[in-house]
DNA sequence: TATTGTTATACTCTATAACTATA
DNA sequence: TATAGTTATAGAGTATAACAATA
């Protein structure tokens, strides 16, 4: 399986996800989670739909981690017309957002620490090729 | 995100296990069972707790994934001795290995038609540095 | 008619804890 | 005591189909 790049992506990233997923424990969310709080942040009032979109997270999917992330008040909802939502942080939302970012700017320095930077370069280039 | 490598990672592994899985529909398999098929069939005999820590399945799971490849007539345990069993693949299991193999094969040089041979080199070595 | 979101449901993979039987 | 496997259960993520409400 070593010359397998399908299989070898996966394990690297299921490797990935429960480094990802132990080290978010502390802000109680979860990976999903934690990328949606993410990307209201950085795109207030965006819609509902236009964040599942950019993760790639169907429709169907979105409902409960909004609902949820809305129950711990850290999302709230305005009408933007009568069929969607737009979405922005609470000022709690803003603070584990700043939180969040520096759990995942650790994790992302613990990977990139098994890298060079040619070779950081290089995969990045590469995944991106292969992302779809 | 794009310059998130585990966020990277997460979307390209999840695109090929999409691609993967679509691939392996006509073998009635799943991409974890397929695994397991082409495990055992390099290494008939095997023991159970082999296979999974090789692909970095947990024992519990083994359980019920091995006992469908059983009751699909592919794979026959041996009793090794009192407490372990030793895995081989049936006729048909063997036949299926086969064509699994070149779906598999399919998979993979579609993933490689992507990136050029440096690039899967590089891929493949940063990869096995991520893994664990 | 097309869009936005929702409900309900099922599947795949993974995780832990507690257990049996054997060595 | 340690090993191999098992049972039961839960969680996280994703998928589809059918639907309501709105534009």
């Amino acid at each position: 399986m070593e010359t397998h790049v399908g299989y070898q992506l996966r394990r690297a990233s299921a490797y990935m996800m429960a480094d990802l997923g132990a080290r978010l424990e502390p802000s109680g969310l979860r990976p999903t989670e934690a990328a949606i709080l993410l990307v209201i942040h950085a795109n207030q009032g965006c819609q509902q739909g236009a964040v599942g979109d950019l993760l790639g997270i169907k429709p169907a999917n979105m409902v409960p981690i909004i609902a949820r992330l809305v129950k711990q008040g850290l999302v709230s909802r305005a009408r933007a017309d009568g069929r969607s939502h737009a979405l922005s942080l609470t000022e709690t939302g803003r603070t584990l957002a700043a939180r969040v970012t520096d759990l995942l700017d650790n994790h992302e320095a613990a990977i990139q620490s098994r890298l060079d930077r040619g070779s950081l370069d290089g995969l990045l280039g590469s995944l991106t090729l292969l992302r779809g």
